[in-house]
DNA sequence: ATTCTCCTATCTATCAGTAGGTAGATAGAT
DNA sequence: ATCTATCTACCTACTGATAGATAGGAGAAT
């Protein structure tokens, strides 16, 4: 019958959960409820809460990296194009904010596993976006600066349009990247 | 004996504590230990959790904009390059994020009140910046859209810094703004 | 001056709710 | 018979919050 796959579908409503307020906003007896077991159950498939988290945020840096593709592969400014997409899609059509945003934010309050692999996703963010800089011919320091300017203003613009629930505020801030 | 001024303590605490991970990281109990009293009597100085938030976004936006001073003042340049600096200075003197940038993270599950003084705070944001960009001759479309810009940049770029561990990645993130 | 009254700021003691986590039993499939 | 996935039942720790007592000071009334 299609296996139910218990595991998955905590990871997507803990991962929902967090998107929308952080690590403290999934908890496991929560997330049993919503599927319909015990929270004892939960335990089963991840044996702590920061087993959870960290599955949590590698499971969205794997997906997110997938959607990305290659950085050697689409045109630079294709691939840009995408990324800011990416974001963009979340925010609008989820209304969720990026996992590692909201972790970032919290991340001196975090289980050492879950801030590792947080870091783990920007570092692969920078090291993905510097590729891309570099392909359009930008020097190594002005890439790394280039790419750190990306994700600064994609993750703050999150924040700021969900903050003031105004989806245009993400359009505005985004607005000099392209 | 240069009043204690309990109140004062209870918000330089709690503000330390959401600074570093957000407005589940801060309790009446941890605070009260901090001081020296029972938690019993911060309740007398903020009667809920959600007061004592909502008190720090707006003790914390107060501040902020006492600090940056009027935005028809000092030269344009100048007041931007203030700005900035307020945020770099948060971050790398006191390892602090913003206040409202964590509240943003998790703006979605915040009591009513604190979800209010957070919008409050970068609606104030946003009005300084543009006027600012205003004066320096930008169309008022343009002015907004710089000023989401400039926003969004910093916060995530405390957030990135942060979430690396390393300084020099928000003076990356942010040399383009200057 | 002394006493009475009120206010401020704290205390003790307690509550219900929720958190993450564990031990051990159980039903069903292989 | 063993493995998988669930259950029941429970634990300790912590959360925000409340009721009621208490100590000390300020001001007014006697």
């Amino acid at each position: 019958m299609a296996k139910p796959d218990t595991a998955e579908r905590i990871l997507d409503i803990a991962e929902k959960a967090a998107r929308t307020g952080g690590y403290n906003a999934f908890s496991f007896r929560e997330i049993a409820a919503e599927i319909g077991i015990k929270s004892a159950s939960v335990h089963y498939h991840f044996p702590t809460k920061d087993a959870l988290g960290e599955a949590l945020a590698e499971r969205y840096s794997d997906n997110f990296f997938i959607a990305l593709g290659d950085p050697q592969g689409a045109e630079p400014a294709e691939l840009l194009k995408r990324y800011v997409a990416a974001y963009g899609t979340a925010l609008k059509q989820d209304g969720l904010m990026c996992l590692c945003g909201v972790f970032g934010a919290e991340i001196a309050d975090l289980p050492p596993p879950v801030a590792s692999a947080t870091r783990a996703f920007f570092a692969r963010n920078l090291e993905w976006l510097g590729q891309v800089y570099q392909r359009q011919g930008l020097q190594r320091d002005a890439a790394d600066r280039a790419a750190a300017h990306m994700i600064a203003t994609l993750e703050g613009a999150m924040i700021l349009a969900r903050a003031m629930e105004d989806a245009a505020l993400f359009d505005a801030a985004v607005a000099r990247l392209s």
